[in-house]
DNA sequence: CAATGCGCACCCG
DNA sequence: CGGGTGCGCATTG
């Protein structure tokens, strides 16, 4: 077990990335606390250290978080960077942002910034300066909005859990009808108490 | 008790 | 369908 020594944020993220792996070799959920303990049992740092460590790390880009299931799960953006995202002249992102919302899982909504930050982190994005990606997202987001993939709320999109789409009689519908102001439903990401048991 | 292994249900594309 | 995810439980150290 090594001391609690300063190492750079590099090294922080490749511990972080080995507990990654190391916790989905096992099929289990990356999450804070077993990625602490995964590290600790190499490292004597306290899991508040190491907690801020991949916190930093996330904000960085070298680790995702992602919000899957009710829970947040960490996972290594390099698997995904295969993921290639063309942004050409009529593209429609509209399904990249209702994706990107509903990961990133914020409370109160991602903003456009979060929402491209986390885009450009998991896929590999090919953009030129006619057809940028903010731009492409901007778009996108507004398509998402009247598709209901997402609810706007100022300048933040919250991931629309009511939406269900049953058939493809919508092109009739979204034609006809534009509701001059979205509705605020009290979306919840359905968070199941595992508690007792 | 901690660590690891894994069947399988559950999304989502 | 095919691939990723991770719960819940079994197994091992």
């Amino acid at each position: 077990m090594c001391e609690p020594e300063d190492v750079s944020q590099e090294v922080w993220s490749r511990w972080i990335l080995d507990a990654i792996r190391k916790i989905r070799s096992q099929k289990q959920r990356p999450s804070v606390e077993r990625i602490c303990h995964a590290i600790r049992q190499h490292h004597n740092y306290h899991e508040d250290v190491v907690a801020e460590h991949l916190e930093a790390a996330v904000k960085l880009g070298a680790v995702l978080k992602v919000f899957n299931k009710g829970q947040s799960s960490y996972k290594d953006p390099g698997g995904l960077q295969n993921r290639t995202l063309r942004i050409e002249k009529g593209c429609d992102l509209s399904k990249v942002v209702g994706k990107a919302v509903r990961e990133l899982g914020e409370r109160d909504g991602s903003s456009l910034k979060a929402i491209e930050k986390y885009v450009r982190q998991s896929h590999t994005v090919l953009e030129n300066p006619d057809h940028d990606l903010k731009t492409a997202l901007r778009l996108g987001a507004k398509r998402a909005v009247n598709r209901g993939l997402v609810i706007q709320d100022g300048k933040a999109f919250k991931y629309n859990y009511i939406n269900q789409s049953p058939g493809r009689k919508r092109l009739e519908l979204a034609h006809l009808r534009k509701p001059p102001v979205e509705e605020f439903e009290m979306v919840q990401p359905r968070v199941s108490y595992a508690k007792d048991r």
